[in-house]
RNA sequence: CGGGGCAUAGCGCAGUUUGGUAGCGCGCACGGUUCGGGUCCGUGAGGUCUGCGGUUCAAAUCCGCAUGCCCCGACCA
């Protein structure tokens, strides 16, 4: 195995900590509890972000931009919103020199300023649905931090919507839902359970909150995306009213829903292995790679002249990228950038031009079974079917890693069993205080109760009683 | 914020027990060699030993305080 970074059996935590830095994704910064997003990384996000944002344009959903600062009396207007937040707010005290008379909160999240907002743009019915969404930063002081998965600054979007009626911005939630749900199959090849939070995970100031919850290869839990209904709450904090088509005053029904610079974290937790990232074809910021072999010098240049017609052919198809470096060997170069998990690499070297041939590797395949060579001429045929081939091999990957790490079962021994491998799906009828007393006594906790029910009625696994709902426990990150 | 650990070259570490002029591996620079799965050899650059104070002829080493980071618990996208 790979001697420059801790394999995920030895232990998983120490190897993403390790792969994360090694493939240039992140470094810590001198501030505690923050990072440094590297190119690379920041490549990855931006794959992210401009996938999630095509798919909010095509939803109807417009972007725009809040201020950082909130006035720290706009949090406290909401209470279950302040009680929430307020442990892990950084506060601004001073500015120009002087003590400010109110202090500022730095964003946790940004209901409270964009209700006061829209408070004064909502009048009437005609101004609704407001369908607004920002990619910002937001910053929450946490206690344990861990390289994109929990910083004390972070990159988000969060969509903010207020309707005319209940059941529209509850059908809002869930279409973001599954928005969220597709996203994440289809871009980023995680197979996630979206479902419904249980009342002591879900947001402060929410009615209800939706989850998309995947599981990482130690069998742990990361929740990857959240949507909220808010009901009235924020409406009736912020006073957003408006006059409905009978001339009465209403107040709006708000949602709010947010995916994080998290989702890194998922897709490195979700598909790296011991040679380090695999990174998902359609989200990779380098596609393609290709490496040159050469021996002697008048093999060089007739060999990086192949290789630059091959970038030009593939330039445009997809993002391919050169890697001409005299410094490193070509088996370097394989190790290289399968640590940093591009999908495929083209191999190209003298006997391969002498019978206009090319080798392709998939980095989901590693050594000699993952390799083909094909004809030169089928390149701009081959290397796009082979990038949705890696893609959706990927997620089967995933997703039988999923399901066989997650049991079904009918007793609290059986639960507590199922819990050393995975997730565990459960009849569940149990109360606040009971998820607790599974937390203290398991250390899982209620992951969500997922959308997609099997129908029916079975006994709650915990209490005993009768249950009309199935739920799914895990221990989370 | 409670419990534990660590802080020495860019990175990973030894040296601290028993005080005596700063060391190894990797990386980096240069030269050569190699290149189809992390080549090899040589030369070289690089350190207020986290900070402040104390003990001592002498402190990376002993003592005190401070700071930062990591791990384990309570909170979280």
């Amino acid at each position: 195995m790979a001697d420059f970074l801790t394999s995920q059996t030895e232990d998983f935590s120490r190897w993403y900590t390790e792969i994360v830095q090694k493939a240039d994704l992140a470094d810590y910064s001198p501030v505690r509890g923050c990072m440094v997003i590297k190119p690379y990384g920041y490549t990855l996000w931006e794959r992210i972000r401009d996938e999630l944002d095509q798919r909010f344009k095509e939803t109807g959903h417009v972007n725009a931009y809040f201020p950082l600062f909130i006035p720290m009396s706009f949090l406290e207007k909401e209470s279950d919103h302040i009680e929430g937040f307020s442990p892990e707010l950084a506060v601004v005290t001073h500015g120009g020199g002087s003590e400010l008379e109110e202090p500022l909160v730095v964003r946790p999240t940004s209901e409270t300023i964009i209700g006061h907002m829209y408070a004064k743009w909502i009048q009437s019915y005609r101004d609704l649905p407001l369908l607004i969404n920002q990619w910002a930063n937001v910053v929450r002081w946490e206690m344990r931090t861990r390289l994109f998965l929990r910083t004390t600054e972070f990159l988000w979007q969060e969509g903010h919507t207020a309707h005319a009626t209940k059941k529209e911005a509850e059908e809002e939630t869930l279409r973001i839902l599954d928005l969220y749900t597709d996203f994440a199959m289809n871009e980023a090849a995680i197979p996630v359970l979206a479902g419904r939070k249980s009342d002591s995970e879900k947001f402060a100031g929410a009615v209800d909150s939706y989850t998309i919850e995947a599981m990482m290869k130690d069998g742990r839990a990361l929740q990857a995306g959240t949507s909220h209904f808010l009901g009235r709450n924020f409406a009736e904090a912020f006073d957003i009213q408006f006059l409905d088509e009978n001339n009465a005053r209403q107040y709006v029904w708000t949602t709010s829903w947010g995916i994080s610079t998290r989702m890194v974290g998922a897709v490195v937790m979700t598909h790296g292995d011991d040679q380090g990232l695999v990174l998902p074809p359609r989200l990779a910021p380098i596609q393609v790679v290709i490496v040159p072999i050469w021996r002697k010098d008048e093999e060089r240049s007739a060999v990086l002249e192949v290789a630059q017609q091959i970038q030009q052919r593939l330039n445009g198809l997809v993002r391919v990228e050169l890697d001409s470096r005299e410094e490193v060997s070509p088996g370097w170069k394989f190790n290289d950038w399968e640590m940093r998990g591009v999908p495929v690499r083209i191999e190209i070297g003298p006997r391969d031009i002498a019978k206009q041939n090319v080798m392709l590797a998939r980095r989901d395949m590693p050594g000699r079974e993952g390799k083909t060579l094909i004809p030169m001429a089928e390149l701009e045929t081959q290397i796009p079917t082979l990038l949705e081939t890696v893609q959706a091999a990927i997620y089967k990957k995933a997703l039988d890693f999923r399901d066989s790490h997650l049991q079904e079962v009918d007793t609290y021994a059986e639960f507590r069993e199922a819990l050393e491998i995975g997730f565990v799906r459960a009849w569940w009828a149990g109360s606040t205080e009971d998820e607790a007393a599974i937390k203290d006594e398991t250390k899982a906790t209620l992951r969500c109760i997922p959308v997609d029910q099997p129908g029916g009625t079975g006994t709650c696994v915990y209490t005993g009683k009768p249950a009309t709902e199935m739920a799914i426990f895990g221990k989370a990150y």
